[in-house]
DNA sequence: CAATGAACACTATGTTCATTC
DNA sequence: GAATGAACATAGTGTTCATTG
């Protein structure tokens, strides 16, 4: 909630990728750098390539407030190659919030976009 | 264009502003205190409230570059209330930048309506 | 080397203070 | 008090460095 206290210009990055991670945590376990990864697919054509540091910051905060569960594991064949991950996923309370937020989070999209699209309008007419 | 290396997440507010402020100093002479009134005029059902000095950093910015042309002038019933205010209208470069710019910007201004149109259909579904 | 994480640095933006008529 | 402007402060985010198996 303090989250929108934004009540500025657009929404904050952090917001954004928060809800994309929820999204993907609630669907499947994984870990940080596999959700890094497939979100850099999907939005690469838009221009937009986050950095594995805001992933980790809002898988931190989700952890901190006791939203997901980290659960570690060793990737790879065993043996030959160790490589320790992280995987989340929601605690009862995380559900609970994801579900929240989520709603939170559609008037807030909805928002910016009526802000885009004012200015798309203002600046080069109605039609598209 | 060095403003447009910002291929990151949305725009930034200053981007935005700007494109608002070419605009009305095109239209019609005005000074800043002015625009910042109109503009959060219009914002204000979006909830978005631009600062004074984020108007005036626009402004100056404009101005640095040659862009808009600076006039002193008194406002107010003569001789009684003394206000100088600045007016500001485009220089013959001016004009030519805001053109250029204003086509960046509906680049920019529409990969970024494409960014939330993708949120709110992958979080909340094709109609809404 | 991949994954995680922390430390540090920078930029955008907001809040406060100063000045002028 | 309204308008302009500068100075200062903070937040959001990116870049770099560190650690571990």
């Amino acid at each position: 909630m303090s989250e929108f206290k934004n009540r500025g210009f657009l929404l904050k990055q952090r917001a954004f990728l928060k809800l994309y991670i929820y999204k993907t945590i609630d669907k499947h376990k994984g870990y940080a750098s596999q959700y890094l990864g497939d979100l850099r697919k999907e939005f690469k054509q838009y221009g937009y390539e986050p950095t594995h540091t805001e992933t980790y910051k809002v898988l931190h905060e989700l952890t901190r407030d006791g939203l997901v569960k980290r659960e570690r594991q060793i990737k790879g064949e065993k043996g030959v190659d160790f490589q320790e991950i992280i995987l989340y996923s929601l605690t009862d309370e995380g559900k609970k919030e994801y579900d929240l937020y989520k709603k939170q989070m559609k008037v807030e999209l909805e928002r910016c976009r009526g802000l885009l699209d004012k200015a798309l309008e203002d600046h080069y007419g109605p039609v598209r």
